[in-house]
DNA sequence: CCGACTTTGTGCATACGTTCACAAGCGGTA
DNA sequence: TACCGCTTGTGAACGTATGCACAAAGTCGG
């Protein structure tokens, strides 16, 4: 991983020597890059892409490292290492092409292609969830419902009908459900993810609080608001300390314990 | 950073030697060790506590490093050395009491103190925050809501009522919000989060798929849908990218470009 | 056509986080 | 009391990610 320039490796692009001009992109090469972009990169080429995204609706042609970087609440030679997993498809002196950056990055986070979705639990957050118009513009159509409930099925929200819950592995092969969202409560979380996995799902959001276990195959990622706002209260607590202890400092301490 | 047993520094805590026995705790290692909590190991002590807190509803009163480590879905060494960044409160050839530990955690998180939150943007999401049970449960009531919309205000939502946006200071600082959640369109975000900040909150939980510019005394954590799909949709083409080359290095290839 | 200026792409150094491996410490047992 | 086995706590090695700083590469004006 340290050495990749292009020089000598490529070995395995043996064969004819016809194309011997330009590197040209083998589909190896694509292969390996997307290997190579580390996690927290993959997820700042969506901000960046989103950025890019608004930035062409309004007309803006071409935009440089500093500006995106700044837009997207990043430091300049990060996003530019960034773009690089991507690929070289800036001007130097001038920056890069909106367009061109945009359709590359789709690229790599493979949006070429629809991912359908599948919304496992419909309480307030699958409602929620189902509503979002968020997923489908984005290439992200919700392609069914569930839930255990009964008195649920059936009945379409937000326009996409509702199954019960044990035909979801029919229902996920027919609408070729490449992605799972769990929007249940805690404790049918794991029930349902081992459903998604044997009806074949490999990528699932998670918004249980819970730890799901999962095959080595399968790619969790999971959103815990409870989580969140313990972070958040770790750093009003982390605040809170250091202000008491600015203050303290001024008077003067030794064994003080804990929290009154 | 480097080095900090707990041997030749503590210069600070002078004064009379009245307490000499033990370390003893003071306010400033509560502090100093907080500060060097890295955030990875603070997300994931909001997941040992939750994990913990089960085993106590279970009567589990003692816990290994190694069975918590299973059940958070970690490696047991990070396990030991985010709970050693808490104290050391273990006991070695037995294990962790956990309703010590949970005590302990919790009070690093600062979860010993309530943390009203305030909610801005009643829509799809807005209505499923309202409502969820999760949150006041765990030591952040929902104190306040807020929209722009005059129809929706002064109607409760989940027995919380809802003010028009533009009293969200005097409302923020009687009700003492110190978390503010954004579930507005990302037309209004930064608006409302710069709204938010001059109210006096420093901690946002921000919804919206924007990035948000805010004074660094402010924490924003986000929580975005879109990315997080489309990280999972990278993997997906990660795989079949991979298929398609393992598939192809059984018949050979060379400049093959792209994709189809 | 050339030289000055701008901005990319990246080698290198640093900081951070993870993992290993083991000594230290504790409870149980004789 | 002395030993034995188990589990913690952590130094040290490793790997990954971040940020700096600059050469390479392009544009633009003259």
């Amino acid at each position: 991983m340290a050495g990749r320039r292009g020089e000598g490796d490529e070995v395995v692009t043996a064969s004819p020597k016809k194309t011997a001009e330009p590197p040209a992109e083998t589909v190896a090469d694509v292969r390996e890059r997307a290997r190579a972009i580390p996690e927290a990169a993959v997820a700042r080429l969506a901000v960046y892409l989103r950025v890019l995204s608004g930035m062409a609706e309004q007309g803006v042609t071409t935009i440089s490292s500093e500006e995106l970087a700044g837009a997207a609440g990043v430091n300049s030679a990060k996003l530019r290492k960034d773009l690089s997993y991507v690929g070289s498809y800036g001007t130097r002196g001038v920056g890069y092409d909106v367009e061109v950056l945009v359709s590359h990055i789709e690229r790599i986070l493979g949006l070429t292609r629809k991912h359908s979705v599948a919304v496992v639990g419909i309480g307030n957050l699958g409602h929620a969830l189902a509503n979002y118009g968020g997923f489908p513009s984005r290439g992200f159509p919700v392609a069914a419902l569930f839930d255990i409930d009964p008195d649920l099925t059936g009945v379409p929200v937000g326009g996409i009908p509702v199954h019960h819950i044990d035909d979801i592995t029919s229902v996920c092969a027919e609408r070729e459900v490449s992605i799972g969202v769990i929007a249940t409560p805690p404790q049918a979380a794991q029930a349902v993810c081992d459903r998604l996995v044997s009806a074949g799902v490999q990528c699932i959001l998670n918004f249980a609080p819970v730890v799901l276990q999962v095959p080595d195959y399968v790619e969790v990622r999971k959103v815990d608001l409870a989580v969140e706002m313990q972070i958040l209260s770790f750093h009003v607590a982390r605040r809170a300390d250091e202000a008491a202890v600015d203050v303290v400092n001024g008077v003067g301490v030794d064994g003080v314990v804990i929290r009154p």
